[in-house]
Parts: C-alpha cells; sequence; structure tokens
DNA sequence: GCAAGGTC
C-alpha cells in the first residue's frame, strides 16, 4: 500500500479525489480521515503536528536563569491537539510499503513533511518520496505524482533553524525582561523576532505623532463663473453629459490658489501677510482669465489577483478588521467557495481556465450580467500579474462551486463578492479618465482647477471598490474671461501623519519581511491580548513604549527588521546546502548570549526603566494626602485599587470597580489632577473617570430606604436601600451590614427612579432605569424579583457545566455578553476570544462543540 | 507563563 500524507484534510480529499478520479472512499481512523482507492491511502495533517520546547525542567522562570534558554536542549513533542492525527499516521504507515510526502510547496511544508517522515520512521523502513505541486488542479497534481522526486532534508533544516532561533530569543527574552521588571503573574512582558519589529513600527509612529509641531498656513480659492453660465461640459469633447456631476455645478466651479513661482504643494500660503494680500487682491477683482487649459487621457489599470496582505486590506476598506477578513475567508474556504486564502502569490497559474471560472457565474442572479459582459465579444481574456509569483498556492480567487444566497451569512457574502468580484477585475479591460487641468489668471496671481471624467469604465464596471467619481468642470477655454463671485481664505494647520490601520501595518510588515501571510494578523492580535496595543487603529499604551524604549537600548536586535532578514539569508544558505543548520543556530547562539552580557551588566537599568515606564502608566496624579503619586495596584486577592506610593507611611486608598482591568486615559480630572480610568472588559467596557469624584460622589448621594429587608427586617429591623458604593458600583442593600450582608445589584449607569408601585410579592417598589444614551427606559422592576430571573437565567444554561469553564471564566464570558449556552452557540469563537482576555478563538470553538453536544443530549 | 509557524 502506498501512502500519501498531505498538510492539511481538505488537500487530501482533492488529491484522492483528483488520483482516484472521483472513486475514492474514506472512513474514520481515530476520528481522521482516511480516503483509500486502489493501491493507496491519503490522509491530511494539520500543518506542524510536532512543537519545540524545553524539557520540563527549564519551565520554571526563577529556577533557570533566562541566558540558559541559549543553549538549552530542546525536545520536539506531539501537539496535543494533533495526536490523533500522528497515531493515525503511525498505523497507516505500518502497512505502507511506500510514502509520499504531498504537503504544501514552501519550506514550512518541507518541515512539516519531514515532522511526518520522523514519524513515519518510528515504524518503517519503507521509502519515502515527495510530490511537489503549486496547485491542486488536476494537471500539476498528475504531474507531481509522476515525477516524485526525494524530500528536500536542506530545506527543512532551514525551517528547522527558524524554529529554534525563535524559540531561543523569544523565550530567554521574554523571560528576563518579565523577571527584571518584577512583574508577576500573567502579565509577562512578551518580546519576539516579529512582534516586537511590529511593535516598534507602531510605537515610532506614536513618537511621529507626539514629536508632531503643527504649522499655520492659508488656502485660498474663488468661486468662478463663466459669462453665461452655461451648462457646457468640458471634459469629454463632443460628448452630451449624462451622468450626474460632483464638484461645480452649471458654469460654476471652485478654483484654489497656488503660487505659480513654487513648485509641488504651492497651494498652501505659509505667511499671514502673504494670505491677507492675496485674499485682497483677489476680493478686489471681478474677473479672471483662463490662461491655460490642459488635457489628458490616464489609463487605470487594474489591479493584480490578491494575495492575502491585498485581500486584508481591500477587506478593512468595508470595514472588516484584519483577523475577522481572515476568518471570513477561512469559513468560505472550508465551505469549497473560494481557494485557499494565505497566498503571496499574485499570478494565477497557466493551468487555471479563467474563462471557465467565469462561464461558471453566468446563471448566477447577482455577478451573471458582470460575468457575461466580461464573455463577451473574443475579447482576450488575459488576466492582470503581479509581481509575486510563488509556488505554495494561486492567488485567492472563487472555486467552481458557487454559493447560493442562503448559504451565506452577510458578512461571509461581501467577502465572498469581494474576491469574485476581484477576480472579475483581473481580467477586465483598463479604465479610462480624462484628465482636465485648469488655470486661471486674476492679476498676477493663479489658480487652478481639476476635473476628471470617466470616459471608460473599464474594470471600474465590474469593481465598484475602486472609485469612479468624477470632478466636473464647465467647457471653457483658454482667454476666455470668467466673473469671480466668491473668495474664501481657509486658515489651516499642517496635521501628524496618522496611526497606521491593520491593513497598512500588514501591508508594511509585508514591505519589511517580517511574519507570513498567514501569521500578520495574528500577530497584531497578539499585541492587542499582551496589552501592548488599545483601540483601531491600534495605539500603544505605555507599556509598549516602555518595552520598545528598553529593547532599543538593551537588545536592539530584537526590535529590529534585520533579524529577521539576517534570518532568511541564513536559511537561503541552508536550503542551498552553503551552511549548516548547526552553524547558524550555534551563531544565533553567541549572538543571543552577547545580548544577556550586555543586558546582564545593565540588569538594574533594564529593570529600572521597566519598572519606572510601568509605574508611569500605573500612575494617576498627586496623593491628596502627602503628594507622593496615587498608583494603580492589585491586591492580594487580583483586585485592582488606587494606592499611594508613599505606602506604608501613607495608607491613603481608593476603590475602582471590580469588573475589568483598569487601562488609565489620557484625560485628567481638573480637579483633582488624577487620570481617568477605564475598564476593559469585551463588551461591557465602560469608563469610571476619575475615582476620587467617583467616591465622593458616593459619599455624597444618600441611602434611598425602599423596604424592610427580607433577612433580618423582622428580627432586627434591617431595611433595604439604594446605596452608591465608592467603587462606582451600586446595590439594593441592608441598612446593617457589615452584620447583615444581604444585597441585590443594581445597574451601574443611569438614573434610578423609585416609582409609587410595589411588588405584589415581596413589597418592594417598582424601579426604573432612565440612561441618558438610552430614550427607552429600562423598566427594571421589583429589585428581588429581578435578580431572581437574571440567576435564573444564568444557571439555566450553566455556562459553568462545561469543561474548561469555571466560574472565573464564567464572570469573564458574561462580561463581554456571553451569558448562555445559547449564546456561546451564538456568538463566533474570534469574536469571544477578542473580547475576554487569555481566552483563545480556539478553546472557545471547543466550548461550542460541547455546548452544542449538551443540547443535542437534552 | 516564553516565539513563530503551520492549520481550523
Amino acid at each position: 500500500m502506498e501512502l500519501i500524507v498531505t498538510e492539511k484534510e481538505i488537500a487530501a480529499r482533492n488529491i484522492a479525489d483528483i488520483l482516484s478520479g472521483g472513486s475514492a472512499t474514506v472512513e474514520q481512523r481515530n476520528g481522521v480521515n482516511v480516503y483509500a482507492w486502489g493501491g493507496r491511502r491519503c490522509m491530511g495533517l494539520s500543518g506542524h503536528v510536532v512543537e519545540s520546547d524545553f524539557p520540563t525542567e527549564y519551565s520554571n522562570w526563577r529556577d533557570v536563569e533566562p541566558v540558559e534558554l541559549a543553549d538549552a536542549p530542546i525536545e520536539k513533542r506531539t501537539i496535543e491537539r494533533a495526536e490523533n492525527i500522528v497515531r493515525t499516521l503511525r498505523l497507516l504507515a505500518r502497512d505502507a510499503d511506500g510514502v509520499v510526502i504531498a504537503t504544501d510547496y514552501d519550506r514550512e511544508g518541507e518541515l512539516i513533511g519531514k515532522e511526518a517522515v520522523d514519524i513515519v520512521r518510528e515504524v518503517t523502513d519503507a521509502p519515502v518520496e515527495r510530490a511537489r505541486y503549486s496547485s491542486m488542479t488536476e494537471r500539476e497534481v498528475r504531474a507531481a505524482f509522476a515525477e516524485l522526486t526525494a524530500l528536500d532534508d536542506d530545506l527543512a533544516a532551514a525551517g528547522e533553524a527558524r524554529q529554534e532561533i525563535d524559540l531561543r530569543w523569544g523565550a530567554a527574552l521574554t523571560r528576563f525582561l518579565s523577571l527584571v521588571s518584577g512583574r508577576r503573574g500573567q502579565e509577562f512582558i512578551s518580546v519576539g523576532r516579529v512582534q516586537s519589529p511590529t511593535l516598534k513600527l507602531i510605537v515610532d509612529r506614536e513618537r511621529e505623532i507626539e514629536a508632531f509641531e503643527p504649522e499655520t498656513y492659508w488656502e485660498l480659492s474663488a468661486a468662478l463663473e463663466t459669462d453665461d453660465g452655461d451648462t457646457r461640459s468640458g471634459d469629454s469633447a463632443g460628448e452630451a453629459s449624462g451622468s450626474e456631476e460632483t464638484g461645480a455645478s452649471e458654469g460654476s466651479f471652485e478654483a484654489q490658489y497656488f503660487d505659480a513661482e513654487a513648485g509641488r504643494g504651492s497651494d498652501r500660503v505659509w505667511e499671514a501677510a502673504t494670505a491677507e494680500r492675496v485674499d485682497g487682491a483677489l476680493r478686489e477683482a471681478t474677473n479672471a482669465e483662463v490662461v491655460g487649459v490642459a488635457r489628458h487621457t490616464r489609463t487605470d489599470d487594474p489591479p493584480h489577483p490578491f494575495d492575502t496582505t491585498q485581500f486584508i486590506s481591500a477587506a478593512g476598506s468595508l470595514g472588516y478588521s484584519a483577523s475577522r477578513a481572515m476568518s471570513l475567508a477561512e469559513d468560505l474556504y472550508t465551505a469549497g467557495y473560494i481557494s485557499y486564502p494565505r497566498t503571496d502569490n499574485t499570478v494565477y497559474p497557466t493551468d487555471l481556465d479563467v474563462e471557465e471560472r467565469l462561464s461558471a457565474f453566468l446563471d448566477h442572479p447577482e455577478f451573471g450580467a458582470d460575468a457575461g459582459a466580461l464573455l463577451e465579444g473574443d475579447r482576450d481574456l488575459t488576466p492582470t500579474e503581479g509581481d509575486e509569483e510563488t509556488t505554495d498556492h494561486p492567488p485567492i480567487h472563487p472555486t467552481d462551486e458557487l454559493p447560493s444566497a442562503a448559504e451565506l451569512g452577510d458578512a461571509e457574502a461581501s467577502i465572498y463578492e469581494l474576491v469574485a468580484r476581484r477576480f472579475f477585475a483581473t481580467l477586465a479591460e483598463p479604465a479610462e479618465w480624462e484628465q482636465l487641468r485648469v488655470t486661471v489668471a486674476v492679476g498676477n496671481h493663479r489658480l487652478k482647477a481639476n476635473g476628471k471624467r470617466l470616459l471608460d469604465p473599464g474594470y471600474l464596471a465590474v469593481y465598484p471598490y475602486a472609485s469612479s467619481a468624477e470632478t466636473h468642470l464647465p467647457d471653457v477655454s483658454e482667454g476666455e474671461r470668467l466673473s469671480v463671485r466668491e473668495v474664501r481664505r481657509e486658515e489651516k494647520r499642517t496635521q501628524p501623519p496618522g496611526r497606521r490601520g491593520q491593513s497598512a501595518l500588514i501591508e508594511t510588515m509585508e514591505e519589511m519581511g517580517i511574519g507570513t501571510k498567514s501569521s500578520r494578523h495574528e500577530t497584531i492580535e497578539r499585541l492587542y491580548e499582551r496589552g501592548y496595543v488599545e483601540d483601531d487603529p491600534p495605539r500603544p499604551t505605555t507599556l509598549a513604549k516602555a518595552v520598545v524604549d528598553a529593547a532599543e537600548t538593551f537588545a536592539e536586535q530584537m526590535v529590529s527588521e534585520a533579524m529577521t532578514s539576517r534570518l532568511e539569508a541564513d536559511m537561503d544558505a541552508i536550503a542551498r546546502g552553503e551552511s549548516s543548520l548547526e552553524e547558524v543556530t550555534e551563531e544565533s547562539r553567541e549572538l543571543l548570549e552577547a545580548v544577556f552580557a550586555e543586558l546582564e551588566a545593565s540588569r538594574e537599568d533594564v529593570g529600572d526603566l521597566l519598572r519606572e515606564s510601568l509605574r508611569t502608566d500605573a500612575t494617576l496624579g498627586p496623593c491628596p494626602e502627602c503628594g507622593s503619586d496615587l498608583l494603580v495596584r492589585r491586591s492580594r486577592h487580583g483586585s485592582h485599587f488606587v494606592g499611594c506610593d508613599g505606602y506604608p507611611d501613607c495608607e491613603y486608598t481608593l476603590p475602582l470597580p471590580s469588573t475589568g482591568e483598569p487601562t488609565l486615559l489620557e484625560a485628567t480630572c481638573e480637579e483633582h489632577d488624577l487620570r481617568h480610568v477605564k475598564l476593559l472588559a469585551g463588551s461591557k467596557t465602560f469608563v469610571h473617570g476619575c475615582p476620587m469624584c467617583r467616591a465622593a460622589a458616593a459619599d455624597a448621594e444618600p441611602d434611598r430606604l425602599i423596604g424592610d429587608c427580607p433577612d433580618c427586617g423582622e428580627t432586627a429591623g434591617g431595611e433595604l436601600a439604594i446605596k452608591s458604593l465608592r467603587t462606582g458600583s451600586r446595590l439594593v442593600g441592608c441598612t446593617r451590614y457589615p452584620d447583615c450582608e444581604y444585597s441585590l445589584p443594581l445597574p451601574r449607569r443611569g438614573d434610578i427612579e423609585v416609582t409609587d408601585e410595589r411588588c405584589g410579592e415581596h413589597a418592594l417598589p417598582e424601579l426604573v432605569v432612565h440612561d441618558e444614551d438610552d430614550d427607552d427606559p429600562w423598566e427594571l422592576g421589583c429589585p428581588i424579583c429581578n435578580f431572581a430571573t437574571y440567576e435564573q437565567r444564568r444557571s439555566a444554561d450553566g455556562l459553568e457545566a462545561i469543561d474548561g469553564i469555571g466560574e472565573k471564566t464564567a464572570d469573564k464570558l458574561a462580561d463581554a455578553g456571553v451569558e448562555s449556552l445559547a449564546d456561546l452557540r451564538g456568538a463566533t469563537a474570534e469574536g469571544v476570544a477578542d473580547a475576554v482576555s487569555g481566552v483563545s478563538a480556539e478553546a472557545v470553538r471547543k466550548w461550542q462543540t460541547d455546548a452544542s453536544a449538551g443540547a443535542d443530549a437534552d
């Protein structure tokens, strides 16, 4: 029997299908699909099935000096999730008299193949061969299996070098920085070859923004009108204007002053006196003369095929975050509607029959007409090409399986349309624009106006994501006199560079050569998880600035993209057989040890710098009692509070809300000079504001009595009251607290109205909550009944019943809006993982499976 | 408890 091993399940299915001519059968072994036909079996891996790590004796951060990791042994272990796959591989290999490695045709594919070979070698000496195909088409795959080659050990070794170097540098430096900064628990300081240069990219831009000093300038413009005020349209000679106009109306248009003597960017006036003088001259003038009319035709080429980066970028313009876009693309890929979404390739393989693929859309209700238009006549359907042609996967394109409208959710449908239309666009003609530039003289001064008209929409007809907006100007000719209608002078300030959005970051990472098509969006997610960036576009936290600062000073290699370029060069040398895994990792080890020698020598400086920055990050402002700094601190129980740096001499404290992770905002309280506090709690994130104001407000708010305490009212005369706590939360509690701890929760926001209506069962007044952001008041009702239904809903659904969800996690999930099994099933794994710190999408998917299994059992 | 790279 011949065993074929692919990188992923779908590839196994496709290869079995192609090689068997559709006759392959499938059976499950250890829950893994195995395809069988003739004398062949085919199974898929799930990417890497083994991972590298240090032996367990190195796992205690305090017992092991971080630098020891530079040459500690490294073990390979089966990845837990892949255990069944490995078991099945061994099982099948025992019966195999030949094995073909058919993993992806790239460096990691070679390494994944070698991992499979190592497992196969545990049970058999059967010969191993390698199939290399660059697209999953019948011709390519058949050709690959007709010309089997050997596994490229050098290429696999290059991949291993990367693995080892990334692990040693990342783990050793992460531990060192975490330990030296005195951070405890889960909040370690993470650095790595890819994440740290990415973080530096973000921090550097923020530094530019912070250092930016705006300059004042003026822009002057005038509304001009042709003397007859007619509607002649100038930007398409002789053609009647059929489309709606943007910009000018009738015979009038706006022209902007520019300094004809100066070069580019000369429409900005930098001196107030000049602006004043030109403004005066323009205002005095009644007439202007057209002194130049320049027309030219511009060809606007259709875009090249989608690689991952360009796809993420295009999806970003539609409002999808990078990871959301990838997650949707993966869904469409798994469902069989689009090709593999992780690719650097921008050239369609020659055996992709674009005409056939396009024809498949002819009957499509939405895209049929566009596909038809592209196929009309005997047009040459030569697709556009980008610069990058790789062997692993084709550019992202629709497959021959078309989804029906009902099969896709809204977001999936819009991403599918994007991919389909991009494919159309790569087969379409260029768009043609006519550009018109009119220059006008007012005395010695010059004004200009630009117009553009779409002569031929070309690819824009099938690809509406690129703008086809026109700017129309009236048809004026040289020497023509115009009236000056209105003059405007605007004072403006130069703006700092903008923050890079996720797409721009991913594009820059690609230009810098860091990360991969599959991992760049995950790296950005990781920066969010580590508390290095907030918001979208990502803005660095103080911690991020401190880490980049420290790394720049003491381990420059870690934040430099040069580390990756050097690694790439070394890997290429290994792959060419000019260097070896041992040589490269040995050299890297020496470099890492040299970095550590410096770090150790500056150990205290590094610690001081990080601690100081972390302290700044946690500093609210001056203590009202002793003038030292007030800091966000963590109590022994894990809850946060505001404490004085002068402790134990000064014992001043302020409480903080118990939900969420506190972060400090730039905004400061005018009265107390303290920074505002925001609590990050997924979808329930809220701004607490100045904790001193909140405490004072709570102190000033009198308790409102609403009835007898059900626990001690009869025995001890306790009464229930609506109370505001200094943490900012509110509750209904007993007046005999702390002797009686009876309490019911109340919402944090909104004015609570105590109505005259009483609950028949508990004799308490019905409450209504008025939120200023919400016109619709919330009829909370009797607080006891309200709490009872809330509890019932929570416990009946029993999130805690699921393996891996404890009380704490359930609380965190509830904070993120996932309060029941139904909520969990209805949520997207990525969405939940985004909202809840320390929870991976993988874990959520497992919970969802468990939740559904539980529901089936009911 | 560390990284980055596959895959889902």
